[in-house]
DNA sequence: CGAGTGAACGAGACGGAGTATCGTTCCATA
DNA sequence: TATGGAACGATACTCCGTCTCGTTCACTCG
């Protein structure tokens, strides 16, 4: 528990540096979404982010959560995927833009990983295809142990 | 030409053979579709699949291509990703249920990737979380050359 | 080959997530 | 403190995707 809440309060502190390195203003409403965000153990929906910022800032619009969704998805602070639902979550990339993670089919549970050794194949692909790599997604799909 | 052709009319095959093994019926909306994502270049959002299975098969319910479309989500046969639009597209995995792009943020433009070079870790992976893959997503973000 | 059956379908009403608009507020700079 | 532009809040609105329900069709087994 106090790991992770460590671990979050670093992303966050990341986060909002990376936003602030970008030119953009830390209002309110964002510092209210960066903090549900980084502060959830799970990957949120829209609706559930408007909800935790609801709590945190309830003078925060509706629209400013997503107008700040829209720009963090940009700076790939967040990333939108569909995982379990029908509507999109937002993951919240770790500090150098990267995150991976296994959904079972079947459980469809989320399993983050922390190392996902792709490295190597990252510098190939770059130096393929003549690109400036600054991050990436990872997404493997299988069956997990219970499932099995 | 010729040979895109060929290498989408392979896609179409596995994917129709994929769908028959899960044991679902094989019907004229459900061929449709997969015809028009197999057929497609680039990356269709929802709207664009439905106008084209619209076009080759007048007679499909804008319904048939949603419920398709999650049908073959599940299967791992199309997976639905956020690219330059505001809208999810869906993107034909191939015969292995496996996918990459690159996506550069400042042009938008995405870059297909057939090598990309992570069954090193996928197979590490796969041994630290005790899970049996069955295929992956890897979007890789960076800039192309020419906005650089 | 031809009937039976449950899966899948088509049409269209519906809901709600996300957007567009616009006047207002906040903040950095001078 | 005045000024300009970025970001905001409220709300009306759009349209993607869903739900419903009676109908049709794709496989199976006789």
């Amino acid at each position: 528990m106090l790991v992770s809440t460590v671990h979050h309060e670093a992303d966050l502190r990341s986060a909002v540096e990376r936003l602030s390195e970008s030119g953009a203003k830390l209002t309110r409403a964002r510092r209210a979404v960066l903090e549900v965000v980084a502060d959830s153990r799970k990957h949120l929906s829209s609706t559930e982010i408007v909800a935790g910022v609801l709590q945190r800032a309830p003078s925060v619009g509706r629209a400013s959560v997503f107008r700040t969704l829209d720009l963090l998805s940009r700076l790939a602070i967040v990333r939108p995927t569909f995982l379990s639902g029908r509507a999109p979550v937002y993951v919240l990339m770790s500090e150098d833009g990267h995150h991976a993670h296994i959904v079972c089919p079947r459980c469809l549970n989320v399993i983050e990983i922390d190392e996902c050794h792709v490295s190597h194949a990252l510098s190939k692909i770059a130096q393929e295809h003549d690109i400036q790599v600054a991050g990436h997604l990872l997404e493997v799909y299988g069956l997990c142990a219970p499932c099995r």
